[in-house]
DNA sequence: ATAATATATCGTAATATTGCAATATAACTA
DNA sequence: TAGTTATATTGCAATATTACGATATATTAT
């Protein structure tokens, strides 16, 4: 009958909720920041840049690759992670599509 | 020296990680879709449309309302819960302003 | 081959989130 | 007032996330 009473969730609203799960802690964030403010690709001056350990950066850069927010490849012995800017270009689209769908009064809750 | 070696996390910070945090589940982002697709004011609908008992419901419309995704007001003996379009609004800048600082070719990481 | 550097994985403790039954609150209705 | 409906809160079990030391892997340099 409803969105999740038949079927649970789509694959669309679960491959969604993962982008926004991962980019919904601070460190994740403060990577994405970070390798948005250096422009060109950055290896892991993020370790060198956050206060967490090494193997947590790594982590949370896993779950960032994962759900497609960044991506990395293998520049010799170091690996260069930058922006997936299709990832973001689709969520502009996202949240472009509320505010559209949204009533243009705002009486209601107001 | 990094972005949290000397303070941790900026407010700017945390509030953005708590809006993706709110949104980076299933159930609350179905309650978004849901809330998008009524236009007007949906109440609790959302425990019918959703296969998750009301409490859970409640606690889910709480995060998204303390992230202020949604704000609610009381309508009787209901409560209607809608979108605040000036969030998205700014999500939408966020991510613009993500885009507009990527660099234009995309032969890093590619 | 050995050492050094960059990164990933494993195992695990501490903590947070999720979901719900039971219960509370608040507002209408008879 | 008592009953009903809509929603919130509490308490708690199950599960997931976070952080990190120890260790593994992979690449480059000597």
């Amino acid at each position: 009958m409803g969105i999740s009473k038949t079927s649970e969730y789509s694959d669309q609203e679960l491959i969604r909720a993962n982008q926004f799960k991962a980019l919904g802690h601070p460190a994740r964030l403060a990577i994405v920041s970070f390798l948005m403010k250096q422009k060109d690709c950055i290896c892991n001056d993020i370790v060198n840049e956050l206060s967490l350990a090494q193997p947590t950066i790594s982590q949370h850069l896993k779950e960032l690759k994962n759900a497609r927010i960044i991506q990395g490849t293998i520049e010799g012995k170091s690996i260069c992670y930058c922006i997936n800017p299709n990832v973001i270009a689709d969520l502009v689209t996202f949240f472009n599509s509320i505010l559209v769908n949204l009533p243009s009064d705002e009486s209601c809750c107001s």
